[in-house]
DNA sequence: TTATTAACTTTGAATTACAAAGTACTTTGA
DNA sequence: TCAAAGTACTTTGTAATTCAAAGTTAATAA
């Protein structure tokens, strides 16, 4: 890899949307509100970087009933989990060329 | 290091300083020509973005003649270098959790 | 039936990013 | 000597991004 400045990915760039995908790829799901705790944001910030991966189709959405109240599930899609890997191997081709 | 994202450079997001700040870790200084032919940017753009790094005390600026014309020098400061080796840290640290 | 909760959407403001054009100064070429 | 060109900007204007607050909808709880 020559140029890994290049590799990396737009959307990743973002702390948040980083922080969002990295927590979607360590757990099967996770709900609305869950996010919003743990990332200690609005909801409506959080709403729009949620629909910024949704419509890279990094990510899925399920909405069902949950103790008789309405949740929201989102998930990592394959197209999303190898955007993060990507990602993460240009930032490690980046480290590792800044060692040597 | 329980919480990279936090450790993250706000600064040093972005991709185009992150490259600026690179290079000037890589060699004892670049000119603003050089720069701009390497990062393929506007001198506009360049010049708001070395501002930026100048103005966080990451870079420092020396202003001379060379071949009889003006030449500007950039170079990392040691609060710069500090900064993107902890910043490259926390990136580390990241992979390395979500490696796990 | 009023309040509350979930998960938004809308709105609006602030910040950021970017390129194009303009500027100041100098040097080189005709 | 005067025009053209180069360096390194600054200014200007626009577009995109980010964010929180407020408003919305639908459901449940008291």
């Amino acid at each position: 890899m020559k140029n890994p400045f290049e590799q990396l990915d737009k959307i990743l760039e973002h702390r948040l949307r980083l922080q969002i995908v990295s927590v979607l790829v360590a757990n099967e799901y996770y709900d609305f509100n869950a996010l919003k705790e743990l990332l200690d944001t609005s909801d409506g910030n959080l709403a729009t970087h949620l629909k910024a991966l949704e419509r890279e189709k990094y990510t899925s959405v399920s909405k069902s009933f949950v103790d008789r109240k309405p949740n929201t599930r989102y998930r990592i899609t394959e197209r999303g989990r190898t955007a993060f890997k990507k990602h993460l191997d240009a930032l490690e081709e980046l480290i590792k060329q800044q060692k040597k």
